[in-house]
DNA sequence: GAGCACTGC
């Protein structure tokens, strides 16, 4: 057995002092149900009180008034992103009818985040407090505090370029440095200044950068500046700060119980192992508590879970105590809830995750963290336009993240399974998304806002010339763009209206002359969410034969249409039964199930149908269908997909016409066995070979309007 | 005959 070993070792930097205990009210004791309520309303008060960022409050305000852009960096547990917006809220930055935007990462965090906020307030969610998300907006007229995701916010300014309903914009989770907040920041830049001019001049602001909507060119509106305030948690605020031109960086103190970092004392050649040596080292040594240990993906999960197992046998009955959760992002939510569940007493249970639980899911319990120093990792080579998945070594930001989730609920553990020399070798933090995604879809959103010069536009973080480079020729090619990289019109403004991949909206527009709209629609809003098939490996062949009744032989794409129509034909003769939504929502997942189909893809995929169905509409576009005419769907996904045709080899590989990239087709295709002659597929990625996956027969005389016949 | 970290509009 390999290594294990850890040094104890206290890591400065994340050992903190608890806070002193809190004292809280009880609210199950002696309190008659009047009473309830009240004792509620003052627990809460208590709880907003003793937050760390209660103390700062006159302080926080009085810096957003005199400053228009600060940096707030507050570790976990500060309370900035719920009091923050009550603050200014209460010292009138909603005068005038001004909204304070929030804007998060992710939905979740939106949607309760805001749930928490509105009962604080005392008011009904919606109401002065509310939520939008995509497919969700839980506002009104009357909402003064608004959280959001910020690709939503990206969309709102499509509609209105300066933002004009805000006078806060509140950036949280900045550190995370996803795509949307990069663009964001970038944007609020420009908003910032356009409105901080248009103040000065005190006449409306006309200019080339920020577009203006009819709406505020005819009502001479005036517009106050627009407050910014980017939040953090990442200790350092230097880049935000040189960005925002020196902006004022503010620390809040968080709440954190000290986490014990230990290191090993030599690097571990095999992390899985390492993994399950100090799983039953601390279940063997150390008190009772819930073990998180932070795997790269579901087959390593599923094999560790089951190694767990093997070994358990070993222990003798009385430390046979352990109870394995697996967590990742495409198991079932059902399965997913397990996490949650109260442990059994006795029982230690051991979380095996792979990030979801770093950000997106906070478990409860947590004593210990094993973190073996690795993540799955997307890789896009802007050459090829080729997207890989790699494992490769956390940063340094993300291993204090991980073991963070230690130190919740009391004092915790965290082991490193490699050495101290190799924590200060990591990088600072994770490489900015933006440079390691495609980014046409950011090239059209930027063009879409009015920004013409893509390479010269500010962002945090540049992406590479070669990489904006290759986005501004798949746009032109796909005619978003004209001879002299503009916007074109109509088609490149239609585009910008899709929330799709930039070659999807191209697929919806074309697919309205080609007159197979309906069945296009069906196809963009499968292939937009995550894979529809739920393949358990134990029952493969069961799910295989579920799935037989579904496939084409004109290919993938025909297929994912004819499991759209049958789940929708299922649901409407449940419909017709039954008019409770909740049963209707039970059957399907029934019929999901027993048809070996994601149950939450199918939903969302459902939901994007109808969301571009909306603005299908809005943009006169008819829901023509192609009927029983499979050639005419075949030359719709032809000239849509022409940049991805690959025309067989002697030697069965496929050979993209694009670029002469050697590719193969994907195992779970259904054209995998028949191999046409050329092919259209929609979707390129590395594995141990490079493999196309969502593949249909090409319709060779449309192909050879974009390709000469010989090549 | 293979295997998909995590988000988001």
């Amino acid at each position: 057995m390999s290594g294990g070993a850890c040094e104890r070792r206290c890591f400065p930097s994340i050992s903190r002092s608890p806070l002193k205990e809190q004292k809280l009210v009880n609210l199950n004791e002696g309190s008659k149900a009047s009473n309830k309520s009240l004792d509620r309303k003052h627990w809460i008060l208590q709880q907003r009180r003793s937050l760390p960022i209660a103390s700062v409050e006159r302080r926080l305000v009085d810096e957003v008034r005199k400053n228009d852009t600060i940096i707030i960096v507050g570790e976990t547990g500060s309370g900035k992103t719920t009091q923050l917006p009550q603050y200014l809220f209460n010292a009138g930055f909603c005068r005038d009818g001004k909204v304070i935007g929030i804007t998060q990462p992710r939905r979740v965090a939106a949607v309760t985040v805001a749930k928490r906020v509105a009962e604080e307030c005392d008011v009904q969610l919606g109401q002065k407090v509310g939520y939008a998300i995509r497919f969700e907006d839980a506002t009104s007229t009357s909402t003064r505090i608004k959280y959001m995701t910020d690709g939503l916010l990206l969309r709102e300014a499509l509609l209105d370029p300066i933002l004009s309903r805000y006078s806060v914009i509140i950036v949280d989770e900045a550190h995370e440095r996803t795509v949307h907040t990069d663009v964001l920041l970038g944007l609020l830049k420009k908003v910032q200044d356009a409105r901080l001019k248009q103040h000065k001049l005190d006449k409306p602001y006309i200019n080339n950068v920020v577009k203006f909507d009819n709406e505020c060119h005819s009502s001479n509106m005036k517009f106050s500046p627009l407050k910014l305030i980017i939040m953090s948690a990442s200790l350092d605020a230097k880049g935000f700060s040189e960005y925002f031109c020196g902006a004022k960086a503010v620390y809040v103190q968080g709440r954190q119980y000290p986490v014990d970092i230990l290191y090993t004392y030599h690097p571990e050649p095999d992390y899985v192992d390492a993994t399950l040596i100090t799983i039953f080292k601390i279940h063997l040594d150390d008190s009772p508590g819930d073990i998180l240990a932070f795997l790269t993906g579901q087959e390593e999960i599923e094999l560790v879970d089951m190694l767990v197992h093997e070994r358990l046998k070993q222990l003798p009955e009385l430390s046979r105590n352990i109870l394995t959760v697996p967590i990742y992002s495409s198991l079932p939510s059902e399965q997913q809830m397990n996490v949650f569940r109260p442990t059994p007493s006795n029982f230690r249970k051991v979380i095996l995750a792979t990030n979801i639980a770093e950000t997106s899911v906070t478990i409860p319990g947590v004593k210990y963290v094993i973190d073996p120093g690795v993540v799955k990792s997307r890789y896009y080579n802007p050459v090829t336009g080729m997207e890989s998945l790699i494992i490769m070594p956390i940063s340094k930001a993300q291993a204090l993240q991980r073991s963070g989730r230690a130190g919740r609920e009391g004092p915790g553990k965290c082991f490193r399974l490699y050495p101290e020399s190799e924590f200060w070798k990591l990088i600072d933090s994770t490489v900015p998304e933006i440079k390691r995604c495609s980014l046409s879809n950011v090239v059209l959103q930027l063009k879409g806002l009015g920004f013409d010069d893509i390479i010269g536009f500010d962002f945090m973080d540049k992406p590479s010339r070669s990489s904006i480079k290759q986005s501004l020729q798949e746009l032109y090619l796909l005619g978003a763009l004209t001879d002299d990289c503009k916007l074109s019109d109509p088609v490149g403004i239609q585009m910008t209206r899709f929330p799709l991949d930039p070659i999807y909206s191209k697929a919806l527009i074309l697919a309205g002359e080609f007159k197979c709209l309906e069945e296009m629609l069906i196809v963009v809003a499968m292939l937009s969410v995550e894979s529809i098939f739920y393949s358990p490996r134990e029952k493969l062949e069961e799910a295989r034969s579920a799935w037989k009744k579904f496939s084409s032989p004109d290919g993938d794409h025909l297929t994912l249409v004819t499991i759209f129509r049958a789940a929708v034909e299922y649901r409407e003769k449940i419909r017709a039964a039954t008019n409770k939504e909740k049963a209707i929502d039970k059957s399907l997942s029934r019929w999901c199930r027993d048809n070996f189909i994601n149950n939450r893809s199918l939903k969302h995929a459902l939901d994007v149908h109808s969301q571009i169905k909306v603005y299908l509409k809005q943009m006169d576009m008819a829901l023509s269908s192609c009927g029983d005419d499979v050639l005419q769907f075949r030359r719709c996904l032809t000239a849509s997909f022409f940049l991805n045709a690959a025309e067989k080899q002697p030697d069965g590989s496929y050979r993209v016409k694009a670029n002469g990239q050697k590719v193969q087709i994907h195992p779970s295709s259904v054209l995998f066995r028949t191999k046409p002659e050329c092919i259209i597929f929609t979707e390129l990625i590395q594995t141990n070979q490079i493999y196309v996956r969502n593949i249909s027969r090409a319709w060779m005389p449309e192909l050879s309007k974009y390709y000469d016949v010989e090549s």
